[in-house]
DNA sequence: CCAAAAGTGTTCCGTCTACACCCATGG
DNA sequence: CCATGGGTGTAGACGGAACACTTTTGG
């Protein structure tokens, strides 16, 4: 290697992945008991190195992928983390980023396998080295976003009640949500597309089911709730 | 070296300094000439890599106080770039701070000594690998944060005219406010005072000069504008 | 027939926007 | 005395928040 910046020490660098699902109206995350040293055994979000030849989204897609199977997730970088002690073994800064997924998709043999499960967002164990302030900052991250973005969408089957999407938000956003004036913004809002498909499995008389229509809200991609 | 992680390959990591200034009404960036291989003479933000010792902000502080000469300056991460070809020499992986400071406090004499300037960022020259992608993530972000945090102060000196403050917000937003609601929003706001100092400088009748009281907002750091 | 979730409008209030003229002063 | 930037108020539009009852149906 004659490189140019030979005399400049290099560092270790990982990707954090800070998983996100939606299940029973709250929102969780995905974390595992760490597999290696140091920190065996600690609870912690699933991540790994970086590589010479990926890019930092590529490695942060290929542990999603090793992790889940999925590919295209939702996925948006929180920010890099540096503190020189973070680690307790080695120097390392880690890139966190954010994924949204539905739990649906999410096969139940690979969770396993992988030792990884979800938890609520609000009843969180501590975590491994500086994670709880990753999710920490994702979370803020995604009440800002989730209000100019249609982010809920990524945490939901590809068909939905009105009911599932708000209980999305509150979950989200922590707060009670008036159903009347939360329908009435949906409904102004030309890419959430009803269906005449009716769910009946949440209540006797049934849900009319709705579709995010990706390729129109691409057209116009404004969003404001 | 007994590391844990010795089997994974380290990176570069740097920082650069995307550091805004606000002068002539305009919001400006200060830029210089690469003075190292590869990209030499290039226009490029300002940069340094991180050292074994310090942590991501740590680095970037060093890096604007050995531009500057300036400590406590606000500044904010805007992210981390990782793309491999990034950087035309070797694989460094950058992660990108922004700052704002007041020209006025910037010596012209340690601006020239390393070869720097300031250019309007609506006129801005092509910069050095992904540079002028940090700084349209940076604006970005400065956009969304004025309006919800007391940003525009640290561009300006401690004592400034309202117009002085409006001009900042337009400049960063890119579009025209009305006078009158902007004075009577600032009004409101009881963290910036006005103080019974007139300025002179600007026009024949003077203007009230105001001061933004930072304990006070502390107190309760709430800002909507 | 009743429990449980789905669905539906209106009113009020506060906030944002548009808009034009007088003031003070130095040169 | 006039050119220049500083400073002020009001009315109308709009959007957000509060609020309660009817519908459907499986068990």
């Amino acid at each position: 290697m004659t490189g140019y910046y030979g005399e400049h020490s290099k560092v270790w660098v990982s990707v954090d992945c800070i998983i996100f699902g939606f299940d029973h109206d709250k929102l969780k995350l995905l974390i595992g008991r760490r597999q290696m040293d140091p920190g065996r055994g600690e609870w912690s979000l699933y991540g790994g190195f970086v590589r010479a030849d990926e890019s930092l989204e590529d490695a942060a897609n290929r542990v999603l992928y090793d992790l889940t199977g999925l590919r295209r997730l939702y996925m948006k970088q929180v920010g890099a983390f540096g503190d020189i002690d973070r680690d307790p073994g080695e120097r390392v800064i880690s890139v966190a980023y954010c994924a949204l997924i539905n739990v649906e998709d999410y096969d139940e043999k690979l969770m396993q396998e992988h030792g990884v499960q979800w938890v609520p967002v609000d009843d969180m164990p501590q975590l491994y080295s500086d994670h709880n302030y990753m999710v920490k900052k994702a979370i803020t991250l995604l009440r800002r976003r989730i209000k100019s973005e249609p982010l809920s969408f990524n945490l939901l089957p590809s068909l939905f009640t009105l009911t599932q999407l708000q209980h999305v938000y509150e979950a989200i956003l922590g707060e009670e949500i008036d159903k009347r004036n939360f329908r009435k913004r949906i409904k102004q809002i030309d890419f959430i597309e009803k269906t005449d498909l009716i769910d009946k499995t949440t209540s006797k008389r049934g849900a009319y089911l709705y579709r995010f229509n990706k390729r129109m809200y691409q057209e116009e991609p404004i969003f404001k709730l």
